[in-house]
DNA sequence: TACCGACCTCGAGCAGCTTTAGGTCAAGCC
DNA sequence: GGCTTGACCTAAAGCTGCTCGAGGTCGGTA
């Protein structure tokens, strides 16, 4: 799979996939004769979770420890979890805060509304 | 009103309330006779909706133009609306985004729950 | 009087990319 | 065959939006 592919399918953009390999958060990618990366299903993946991982605020350094985690094998699965639990929390905190900054952006809109006088 | 407070209540740091005067997204606050800022409630209230917007993802840029139809006074709301309502619409997108990921990370936490079989 | 805490400025540093400059290579067209 | 196009490559500089550190000024208090 080529570059712009694992791009468009991940949601990472092909600069971001490159400098997360040059960082270490996936393993080097093979490469074809021409030293083009050639991607498989599994680099998709991971790089699907990264992505995931990423727009819902995790810090780069987190995600280098969970990638050591990953390179750990299947017995570190429950810190794994226990990592993913702990992001998930806090996004649900993160969202919960930007609910309350809706409803402060559509109060001001109210206001506006009332000023100008026109409907909704 | 001491910068400390107004960092509390907007929820900005005292160093980025310093930033966006520097930056000129809030007209220069007055200042007591030992150089200390001295904010008054329509400096906090506008620090208030500086950082939701920014909470938000607005841009530095774009709040930077909000701002200056601000200045421009009343005849600028409609203005102002239109601002609004498109970065509610952008809101409501990244929300929905957040929304999706969030499933991701529960699915991904369910796999590993499967593996390594305890109860959720 | 000597220290503390809260403020000040200015400049450097940091995260996480993006952009730019300069280059390689295969494919398609004339 | 030669030329262009487009997708890829690297390395390095640039950008945004702060944060942090150094070094300094106050007013209050033990």
């Amino acid at each position: 799979m080529r570059i712009a592919e694992v791009a468009e399918r991940s949601g990472l953009t092909v600069s971001a996939i490159r400098y997360y390999e040059k960082s270490g958060l996936c393993p080097p990618i093979s490469r074809g004769p021409d030293g083009k990366r050639q991607f498989n299903a599994t680099d998709l993946d991971w790089l699907t979770l990264l992505s995931s991982l990423r727009e819902t605020g995790m810090t780069l350094s987190d995600m280098r420890a969970f990638a050591t985690l990953y390179r750990g094998g299947d017995e570190t699965i429950p810190e794994r979890k226990s990592a993913l639990l702990k992001h998930r929390d806090s996004l649900a905190i993160r969202q919960a805060q930007l609910d309350r900054r809706h409803d402060i952006l559509n109060r001001k809109l109210k206001k506006y509304q009332e000023i100008i006088g026109e409907s909704p």
